[in-house]
DNA sequence: CGGGGTTTTTGATCCAGATCACATAGTGCG
DNA sequence: CGCACTATGTGATCTGGATCAAAAACCCCG
């Protein structure tokens, strides 16, 4: 049924489930990913016809390092983290990077048929198009502009992983703390009188683990910000007082 | 002469020459890139009749970081570095990687239709073949299996650049050293019956810029390895006398 | 071959962040 | 709603590597 493929992932986890979904709606669907926006109409038929809906529940893995690469997936809603992992006694993450709605994951392990070189799990919700790495293949050989635009997405995750090993050489911790919460506002944030307000799909030890730093650290870094009311912390929701003091930081 | 892109960098560059080859050369060189093994004899064709040779002096920026992508470009013999650079005060550079023999640069940016992401400096004196970026386009679009090839070159460094984010915030210093010579020992070095000898193309500032620390703490890593007889140092000679023993230090 | 400039090594000092410990806050289940 | 467990914040201490300074080694040019 997989053909030479593995079975991806998704045919058996606790947390994920395939949703039937009318062919349109999955071409509807794939027609919102901004960087497919203008391909041709077969090339959105031919990949429709290929995906599956999965649903993903927050903190389900997608896939994990060293897993073999059946199948690319593209993000129609939600957020995941990508992430490295190290084991033994003082086993941590570091995040990678956290993507969002348009994304496209596990398009290089597939490409390069090695087992992922990352972790991918989901921070909220997730609704996403899965494809058989064959199948993709198929559909990338005959619309080559469709290739181009997938090729892409490696270019700029290659592009970010430079960005984060700048950011891990050359900037403190509380510079690097400080762009991070700009981006996460960016993302997630809502402007009001008092200033962006957020309730991060990233727990306190997940923002340590995206800008290279341990839990106390991190906190220790929040809590001098809020001292000097760049910040307000307020349980789970933090409001950027000031941003660009904060930004200033970066 | 140059089309809509802008004139590519090895045009105007001091330390670099074009050199008028013929195409039969061309094309044989082209044929002894193991990451295009086996394709048509179409593409081999099409990608020689694009590329112009250029030769490019140790020492001798190919690009630098921000500027245009007008070329990709195959590196027939040589050793460049790919880094990061950080202006202001204490600027300094991040060695990226150090790619050689077989290998493919700028197709990231040209991809993206973006400036350069990194800098890529000549170590040794290299011999590229320069391809336009729109000439390489036209070509990958004519042969989609040779695009799927040279895209994996983005998936690859991809995942290196995920083992530099792993290796920065998971390893120490000294782990990173054992590593990064064990590595250029690898690519660079000859065994003899005292160990595995080589003479870097990288100088030891360069070496700290490739493992994320001083060239201080360079100097001491090195030091140490030395007064454990793990390795011998004579000026610019390294002999890794005890490879298992370093293998046990990464 | 000598001198000037650059690179590298070594020594001393400092500090940013890790680590460990513990208290507090938050969350989910019975 | 209470309890057990996990997440988070804070305090104290430690340390790996940065930084600064100076000496030594190396390299290139005249």
């Amino acid at each position: 049924m997989y053909g030479e493929n593995a079975p991806p992932s998704w045919a058996r986890l606790p947390g994920a489930r395939c949703r039937a979904v009318e062919h349109l709606t999955k071409l509807e669907g794939l027609k919102e990913f901004e960087l497919l926006e203008g391909l041709d109409e077969g090339f959105f038929q031919a990949l429709a016809i290929s995906a599956e809906v999965l649903e993903l529940g927050a903190g389900t893995a997608l896939y994990r390092e060293g897993e073999p690469s059946g199948a690319v997936y593209f993000m129609h809603e939600g957020r995941v983290k990508l992430y490295r992992s190290i084991g033994g006694p003082k086993a941590r993450d570091q995040i990678l990077g956290v993507v969002g709605d348009g994304s496209v994951l596990g398009l290089g392990a597939a490409l390069e048929g090695r087992t992922q070189s990352q972790g991918a799990t989901a921070l909220t919700d997730c609704v996403l198009y899965a494809v058989f790495r064959d199948d993709l293949f198929d559909v990338m050989g005959r619309f080559p502009a469709g290739a181009v635009r997938l090729n892409r997405v490696l270019a700029a995750r290659a592009r970010e992983l430079e960005d984060l090993v700048g950011d891990l050489v050359f900037r403190s911790a509380p510079q690097r703390v400080a762009r991070m919460l700009l981006n996460l506002a960016t993302e997630e944030g809502r402007v009001t009188k008092r200033g962006v307000v957020f309730e991060p799909s990233l727990s306190r030890q997940e923002m340590a683990e995206a800008t290279g730093i341990s839990r106390e650290a991190l906190s220790r870094a929040l809590s001098r910000l809020a001292q000097e009311d760049i910040l307000d912390l307020d349980g789970k929701t933090i409001t950027i007082l000031k941003p660009a003091e904060l930004r200033s930081r970066t």
